[in-house]
DNA sequence: TATTGTGAAGTGGTTCACAGCT
DNA sequence: AGCTGTGAACCACTTCACAATA
């Protein structure tokens, strides 16, 4: 398959949302003009993104619900579930234990690690918080998708080498720094700072952007 | 001033993350490189980000620390600080209110709120968690300068309504909803969903990106 | 008439390459 | 020699416009 450009798979995920939102509202089909709405883009952008994957729609009628639905979880690869490895059991790795887009998606947090041994034994969402040292035997045996780093700056890159040493292909990260990885292993970046600072830039001159 | 695209401000700030961190060390100047690889770009990136506000560097030399730092504060507006208003003061909010982010670069937060009773009145970093009723009469007294809205999809389209109501002009929304808002007002959505849809993507066919 | 599918045109951000200082 | 500053070329994403179809 050809490359599809970051802000496209983005924008596939808003429509995606918004069909599910429309299916249990019993909805047999929706316009490009429904989901640019939901997707913050224009209908020709809606039509120029699905037709790059074939064709989904009928002309003078629209898009059929929960077909389309169907096909976008194909595209983005969301066929099965993901096994996710949460390492940071402080008051962020709390919240994002309870966090429902995890579970509701087929993303499940199969454990939660931890260096501090005062909060090791301690439960979260269900789960008991591991210690960090048990990672690498813990995913020999049952291999995890997807990490997500929730520990301070300073650990972050140790523990990001764990994850990529145990197997982990995919790195979600709170922590505001830069994570080298090899080649090959995809990081994703959510970064607070870099969000205030936009807000910062955008109340700059007195009115918002 | 000319438009400045996202993707832009996005690599600034990183920069300026970066010259603090050399700040720090007493470096007297940084090379483009340097500040390329501290922001996901090329060397050419970074000289032509700079000088579309300016020449600040020296041929042969490089960019002075303390200098270029002082004038990206500036170009980003962080040259003073800024009132943070959070509503929510679930386990997301508590994530929130310690994160050092936040007071380390001139973002105060000035109060945290809740609609639940049960929460009123506890504390969080210090903070005593008000009444989200009290919002609009509080800034009233005190404007706030950013709302982050830290509660479920449900009530977050009412909370930004509020914030809006109440003179704030930059938003930050945790809650996976997009959210409708006057001309004006800057809104910046972290969605936690969308990025695991992303890395979901990326693991697509079995090897990451 | 309503709405999709898509080649073509347009727009804007990125990379190149080299002149200009130190 | 080393490194910045920048116009020009390049590339990629977006928008347009209209043919195709229900």
């Amino acid at each position: 398959m050809k490359h599809v450009a970051p802000s496209t798979i983005r924008r596939l995920s808003l429509y995606l949302h918004f069909l599910e939102a429309c299916a249990l509202e019993g909805q047999e089909t929706v316009s490009s003009r429904a989901l640019a709405e939901a997707g913050g883009a224009t209908p020709a952008q809606v039509r120029k993104d699905l037709s790059f994957f074939g064709s989904f729609g009928r002309r003078g009628v629209g898009y059929p619900v929960p077909d389309l639905a169907a096909h976008l979880r194909e595209i983005l690869g969301l066929g099965r579930t993901f096994r996710v490895v949460l390492v940071g059991a402080g008051r962020l790795g709390a919240a994002l234990a309870h966090f429902e887009g995890f579970g509701d998606r087929g993303f499940r947090i199969a454990a939660v690690y931890d260096t501090d041994a005062s909060k090791v034994g301690a439960r979260l969402d269900g789960l008991v918080v591991r210690g960090a040292e048990r990672l690498g035997t813990d995913l020999e045996a049952a291999p995890a998708d997807i990490g997500v780093i929730g520990v301070p700056a300073a650990s972050a890159q140790g523990v990001a080498d764990a994850l990529v040493g145990a197997g982990v292909k995919a790195i979600l990260n709170f922590a505001p720094v830069r994570l080298v990885v090899p080649e090959g292993i995809s990081v994703k970046h959510v970064n607070l700072a870099l969000e205030l600072d936009a807000l910062a830039f955008a109340l700059r001159d007195g009115s918002g952007r």
